[in-house]
RNA sequence: GGGGAUAUAGCUCAGUUGGUUUAGAGCACCUGCCUUACAAGCAGGGGGUCGUAGGUUCGAAUCCUACUAUCCCCA
């Protein structure tokens, strides 16, 4: 059977996925013999498609999960999905608009069985698109943080955290979504750059016909006005200290404060302050003691309180506003202005700033463990610059807003009794019996007490996760939870190192006493080639399944780890994929090669032993630096440093060192030798591409269903011989010399040169000559004291090399080479001398760097002795 | 407004406690090759004085200061 010409990745994958899932490689459990190695997935929302910042960092984890898995670890990837209450309760919301039912006019209940029914139906793609990837989860293990027994630790952990004192409620500015009727946190408000206009309005100073003019982009809000604020130091409106201003339309009085909030320079220098719908304004009534007046409703209308345009839509009341100040002449002007706007992630509404009453975690004391071993590097960020991100977050750190107004998600476990007090329990009995010992009223009913409508946060399930997925909360003392946690390496984006890791790692102290994983690897952003991040709204995003389907899952992988420093933004360009492919390609037709090979018993040429003997080394050489990589997370590095060892080392030099010559068969040794170097490069290859190095390691022969390369060893760490690798380094930069003089000259390779060689150790050139021959067609080596005439010279090192070539050298531009060469050699010794004859650097630096330079000057100096001769020679 | 990060070749990045040459890689580019595994390939080559200005040091891409530019986070 022959192999096709090119790699086709789509004719190999699936089936291999297939046959990983039969064989239960991916499955994990407990064994005391071995290591465990573990990785919690970030859960994607359940809402969610595979996009490029998915296959980023799933990517790493399982090339980080399937080398453990090689390395005999007992390697456990935990897969799943948060239930981002917010994007779902929208999407379930509008799955009902279309089947005409609106959400205020169904139950909870029945709300929830939609929604459920949704997620079954429709959630979840996400997690079937990562087997496209060839992420290697253990399946069976997916979790979901809505599912009954996550939901219970969510419970669970806020009535323990209740009962702490951590938990409180409060009143603060929420980000409000009119449209979804929720409090948004501040990463689910999208900043946008809006066209709006900024009006000039009027304020009559009470008992005067004097007026003053504040400038405002919301009109409709001046019936909300508490107070209008000038700087203390504003000479400009000296005179209006202690008066009252009158509020246009409906004529309330309100007072004129001094603030060093307002600056002078923006607007006219007032500012009105609406404390129900401001943050600042808030922050600046609190101050003064002002009022607050909330006069827009929860679904973005204004309500009685405004006293007038009761009813109206806030963008409605602003047009209107503006019309009655022109009417009743109090609109000073109206001009262009734009400003940054809050919208909702979710619903895309304008955000209302609004004051409501929420659930709080006091986050000050919760902090300060994970604070501490992060700082003492117990658990590690890596890279570490986001050490200083973290601790500025953990010193500044702001109480928890927990509540949504919601009904997907965990409902908040408060139980409210008639007179509005509350407790706070597992389930509706404990909160009966708890109420009933709170009022001494035992005759209390169920009915007597009203659940708090609200649920929690989706990030208040996601901090639990290291520790849920594993049963922590329901069994602490099980198995699984003994044996996996704390987990190994977390993976994920440094946009929610905040939200979600530095949460994680206060939920594993705070409940079970420990770190929830000792290293988070932080990804870059993917962005396009223009530097901007992947967005929907862009739709700068490449199809994930498309390129996978384009250029195969191998050739992504490998396409997103090429430019994919830990923590550096990576500018994606489909071409990255492509030359991933390339790379397996490449891999592909050397295996052509090998496996069209001819073997015979025979001698085994000396090259291809030579060959044998610098790849062994070569591959160790390797191999350390590549698990040097791995253990400083340098993805990329271990990548590269193997692509390099495949194409240049195996491909370029080692292959083409025992390739027969054509139609000559290879000896069976030989043949062996490059068999088992092959199958080795297969396994460090495996994590990175997982698919091609499955197939081509069942190419090489008929194996067992158990026989797989991803459960194969990962290659021990043996002592090599350095010498060779150098020796061999010599030689291939002859022959580079070689090949270059060739190009240069335009000799074909097929013509065989002579080569001279002027050194004073030939060992190396004698015991390489059949490698140099067969790489650079040299067919015979002479060595020599004199210079050679009529020949092409460059150096290896101190060593002159003369490649006789009658007739048709080039004289003047000979001469321009050696005279570059001279130039810089002559420049490079003079910075050496510099430094050797500056007195302080001798005897400051350490011996062994006066030691060297001294070695540069002396080669430095034979080199331009040599090419001053060869110069000379040439008259 | 407060905090943080980054600045090295055309592009994307390495450069690990200051000293292995006058700074490396991949891609891109240029030249020559359809050599029988691969033209999505092979061989060879050019290209940067390390954002700017100072400082510390025998020695700075590396440490310090200021400035400039870009990005991120928080308000």
């Amino acid at each position: 059977m022959s192999l096709a010409t090119k790699y086709n990745p789509s004719d190999i994958e699936d089936k291999w996925y297939k046959h990983w899932m039969e064989q239960k490689f991916f499955a994990s459990k407990p064994d005391p013999k071995k290591e465990p190695y573990t990785i919690v997935i970030p859960p994607p929302n359940v809402t969610g498609v595979l996009h490029m910042g998915h296959m980023m960092n799933n990517t790493i984890q399982d090339v980080l999960i399937r080398r453990a898995r090689m390395q005999g670890k007992e390697a456990c990837w935990v897969p799943g999905m948060d239930h981002a209450s917010i994007a779902t309760e929208a999407k379930v919301v509008n799955m009902l608009k279309e089947k005409g039912i609106n959400k205020n006019e169904i139950t909870r209940d029945e709300f929830m069985k939609h929604a459920w029914e949704w997620k079954e139906k429709y959630g979840g793609i996400i997690l079937q698109q990562l087997k496209k990837l060839g992420a290697s989860c253990d399946w069976d293990r997916e979790r979901f943080t809505m599912e009954e027994d996550m939901s219970a630790a969510v419970i669970e952990v806020f009535v323990d955290l209740h009962k702490k004192g951590y938990i409180y409620r409060g009143t603060r500015m929420v980000n409000w979504d009119p449209e979804g009727q929720t409090a948004l946190a501040d990463d689910e408000v999208n900043f946008k750059e809006v066209q709006g206009k900024m009006y000039h309005i009027r304020y009559q100073i009470e008992g005067s016909d004097d007026h003053l003019i504040i400038a405002t982009t919301r009109p409709e809000t001046i019936m909300a006005d508490a107070a209008i604020c000038i700087n203390p130091n504003d000479e400009r409106f000296t005179h209006l200290k202690g008066k009252k201003a009158i509020i246009p339309l409906i004529n309330k009085a309100i007072p004129i404060i001094e603030d060093d909030y307002v600056d002078m320079e923006f607007g006219t220098g007032c500012l009105k302050v609406t404390p129900a719908h401001d943050i600042n304004d808030h922050e600046i009534g609190l101050r003064h003691n002002l009022e607050v007046i909330d006069i827009i409703a929860d679904n973005g209308k204004l309500n009685d309180k405004a006293q007038i345009l009761v009813g109206e839509d806030r963008f409605v009341a602003r047009k209107k506003i503006a019309k009655l100040l022109k009417e009743k002449d109090q609109l000073e002007k109206e001009e262009d202005y734009t400003n940054n706007v809050g919208h909702s992630e979710r619903t895309n509404a304008v955000i209302e700033p609004k004051l409501s009453t929420q659930w709080f975690v006091k986050m000050e004391e919760l902090v300060k463990p994970a604070y501490e071993n992060v700082m003492n590097d117990n658990i590690k960020l890596i890279p570490p610059k986001f050490k200083n991100t973290y601790k500025h977050w953990m010193e500044n750190v702001r109480d928890w807003c927990i509540s949504r107004q919601l009904w997907w998600g965990q409902r908040i476990p408060a139980y409210f009794l008639p007179d509005g007090d509350f407790v706070v329990a597992q389930n509706d009995e404990e909160a009966l019996q708890l109420a009933k010992e709170k009022t001494g009223n035992q005759d209390l009913k169920a009915d007597d007490l009203k659940q708090d409508e609200d649920v929690l946060d989706t990030w208040f399930s996601s901090w639990l996760w290291p520790i849920s997925v594993f049963d922590g909360f329901k069994d602490p003392d099980n198995e699984d939870f003994n044996y996996y946690y704390p987990t190994n390496d977390l993976v994920t984006g440094p946009d929610i190192l905040f939200f979600w890791v530095a949460r994680m790692i206060i939920a594993g102290y705070e409940f079970k006493g420990e770190l929830p994983f000792k290293n988070v690897y932080l990804t870059g952003i993917v962005r396009d080639d223009k530097g901007r991040k992947m967005s929907k709204q862009l739709g700068n995003s490449p199809d994930a399944l498309g390129l996978i389907d384009k250029h195969g899952a191998d050739g992504v992988r490998v396409g997103l780890l090429f430019s994919a420093a830990a923590g550096n933004d990576l500018l994606f360009e489909e071409k990255l994929c492509e030359q991933g492919w390339n790379f397996g390609n490449k891999i592909w037709n050397a295996y052509r090669l090998v496996e069209g090979l001819e073997v015979k018993e025979k001698d085994t040429p000396i090259e291809a032993m030579k060959a044998r003997d610098w790849f062994e080394a070569r591959f160790q050489d390797a191999l350390r630096e590549i698990n040097d990589h791995f253990s400083k997370f340098r993805i990329s590095d271990a990548l590269m440093t193997t692509y390099k060892l495949i194409w240049d080392d195996f491909c370029s030099y080692y292959l083409e060192l025992v390739k027969p010559p054509y139609g000559e068969a290879i000896d069976k040794e030989t043949y062996e030798a490059t068999i088992t170097f092959f199958e080795d490069i297969l396994t460090i290859l495996h994590p990175f591409m997982p698919f091609l190095t499955e197939e081509i390691w069942h190419q090489i022969t008929d194996r067992g269903d158990k026989d797989c390369v991803i459960v194969n060893h990962w290659p021990i760490e043996k002592d090599y011989d350095q010498a060779i690798l150098h020796d061999a380094k010599t030689a291939f930069e002859l022959v580079s010399q070689i090949r270059n003089i060739r190009a240069s000259k335009g000799i074909s390779p097929k013509e065989a040169l002579t080569l001279h060689v002027k050194t004073k150790s030939e060992m190396i050139y004698q015991e390489y000559i059949s490698v140099i021959d067969k790489l650079a067609n040299i067919e015979e080596l002479a060595f020599t004291t004199e210079k050679i005439d009529q020949a092409v010279s460059f150096f290896i090192g101190s060593d002159e090399c003369f490649i006789p070539m009658e007739g048709t050298i080039d004289v003047e531009k000979e001469k321009e080479e050696i005279q570059k060469e001279l130039d810089y050699n002559k420049g490079f010794l003079k910075s050496v001398k510099k430094k050797l004859e500056n007195e302080r650097f001798v005897s400051n630096a350490p011996a062994q760097v006066v030691e060297m330079e001294k070695k540069k000057q002396a080669d430095a100096e034979a080199k331009i002795k040599t090419l001053e001769d060869s110069l000379a020679n040439l008259g």
